[in-house]
DNA sequence: ATGAAAGCGCTAACAT
DNA sequence: ATGTTAGCGCTTTCAT
């Protein structure tokens, strides 16, 4: 496997018989190395297939013109995250490199201050964290967060508005004649759901509704814990028409829940999630939710890093892209209107 | 934003009045530190939230813990190859770090062969390169390929079986009764677009149909190129009753194509599809296609290149993972059976 | 124009 | 048990 050994700088320069230090400055178009010299390093560089080593590099460097994302894992908002990042990489010269804690203790909160400390000063000029755990990192590089589990901090942030988000599924519904309206939350812990609640309350309350605390489950985000919620809800002497779910994931398993129980979605019970995922429109009904612009957060993120980095301009710090409602075949008007 | 500069191991040693070594050794679990040594040690690590570069360390060392997978960009297969990595590496202690090319020279051909150079030999214990151009690649770590376009090499290379699969495709359609089958090809320097056909051909051979060439078109895997030859083959004088697309793109521009001539899929034409891709179910009617295993296949080259790096077993070193027809609305038996 | 030497942060002999 | 030293591959003064 390893019958090629790695190609130093040193090999290149006995090859060529010049010191480390002119190979190093032709790769790096210093001046001071003639001509004739510089073709015959090239060509010698050519010949084996020298390659110079990011690691070596990195720790002489300050610059290594490397963006590190760092992810807890590859699933499916961060898959989206990372493809807008490529968007927003491409052409800039600056590699992307992902960091993804999946193999260890991911469960640990604050992995993203273990993983931003091994690379940040060395290695990459800059780093994203996706969806952290923590904000109240500090790092030699410049840092920008994407969806903060704790919401806005003092490092830039990309989210996205789930307060308005929340409010405009509500509306919908409101629009449509509901009046009994129910949400299932997600985890309380986190800002996104907790933002995704006030939008709910502040909705009802601008059209004058009260709040009724019986209507609201918790339901952690978890399809399982939602299908529960679902249940206790049809179950209530005067059930909901319709039902908000923090996620889509939690919109579906509630579906199911109405349909088993012989319902129809949206004819007797109406629906709307959050995030769109693709699952959302593959079943029948498509479901009803409130879209993120997931890609778009990625291109943002590494804009805002990137001109940070380059320019040293604090900007902008924090950036809320407005959230979209979808509307499938989960929702429609209430059976009976009143 | 640099308010904090990186912790260094030396100044570690120096608050904990101890050299850099002790420190070092500590770190390491290594043996000849005294207890009470190693807790103020621990305890100085802690207070300063020190975390050992990762690039330092790879320098010195030989052994990193990092897996590199080398994409040329992120889309959708080679995300769905990152979630089965991620599947694989769990709990294995590795960490998984993942290049792309995307904001460099990705056009270029050996994109993999400059940035496992980079990597290998510091950084990376062993590296997964996704759809590579090259297998020609030295390094001096294990390497496993997945579907490279070249096809199988020298070097270890997972892939999924697309001989059989392009077989099955035409088998499905033969089965339904079909006999003017016609086939939109991929782009012909693509090893997996060429076993595609192959498989075309070797279906209709055996079940006694000859090939006709006329029935062949190019598509280049590319949709547009591929309604133009949808519109070919309709126009022929003995048009196809079926066409299988080298993939689901094509396939979806076929049945586009037809239903706007105003033909009926799949009464008056079916179409298959390869990959399985979301859009392909998402569609009405859903395209009937070959699904590959992508995700398992990200899983099974992370297992390979485990299982070199720790065992050096040379093991089975090609790996061909079956494909899998999945049938929906797109096919159906022609209508005037002969 | 070229090279010798120092040092980035770390580990591993090899002293002591 | 602890420290001293050399060196991983590279860049960058500073001499020559």
């Amino acid at each position: 496997m390893d019958a090629h050994r790695r190609v130093t700088i040193r090999e290149v320069a006995e090859a060529a018989g010049v010191s480390v230090a002119t190979v190093s400055k032709v790769l790096n178009d210093r001046y001071g190395v003639s001509g004739a010299t510089t073709e015959k390093v090239r060509a010698v560089i050519e010949e084996l297939g020298y390659e110079s080593s990011l690691v070596a590099r990195s720790l002489r460097n300050t610059k290594t013109n490397v963006i590190g994302v760092l992810v807890a894992d590859f699933e499916p908002f961060s898959l989206e995250v990372l493809k807008g990042a490529a968007d927003a990489i491409r052409g800039t010269g600056y590699e992307l490199v992902v960091y993804s804690a999946a193999g260890q203790a991911v469960e640990h909160v604050g992995w993203e201050r273990r993983h931003l400390t091994r690379v940040s000063g060395t290695l990459v000029d800059g780093a994203v964290l996706v969806t952290p755990t923590m904000t109240d990192v500090t790092a030699s590089v410049p840092i920008v967060a994407i969806d903060p589990h704790t919401g806005r901090s003092h490092i830039p942030t990309i989210d996205s508005d789930n307060l308005r988000g929340g409010h405009r599924a509500v509306e919908h519904l409101l629009e449509l004649g509901h009046r009994r309206i129910a949400m299932i939350t997600g985890r309380p812990d986190l800002e996104s759901a907790r933002a995704r609640e006030r939008g709910y309350r502040d909705a009802l309350e601008a059209a004058g509704i009260p709040v009724d605390e019986s209507l609201i489950e918790q339901g952690d985000f978890i399809p399982a814990t939602a299908a529960g919620a679902t249940r206790r809800l049809l179950a209530l002497p005067k059930p909901p028409s319709a039902i908000f779910a923090a996620n889509d994931a939690m919109g579906l398993a509630a579906i199911e829940v109405a349909t088993k129980q012989g319902l129809h979605v949206p004819e007797d019970l109406s629906v709307v999630g959050f995030d769109n995922v693709p699952d959302s429109a593959m079943t029948a009904p498509g479901l009803t939710t409130v879209e993120q612009p997931i890609r778009e957060m990625g291109r943002r993120a590494l804009e805002l890093l990137l001109q940070q980095i380059q320019h040293d301009v604090p900007r902008d710090p924090h950036v809320t892209l407005a959230t979209r409602l979808v509307v499938r075949g989960s929702t429609a008007p209430p059976r009976q209107e009143r």
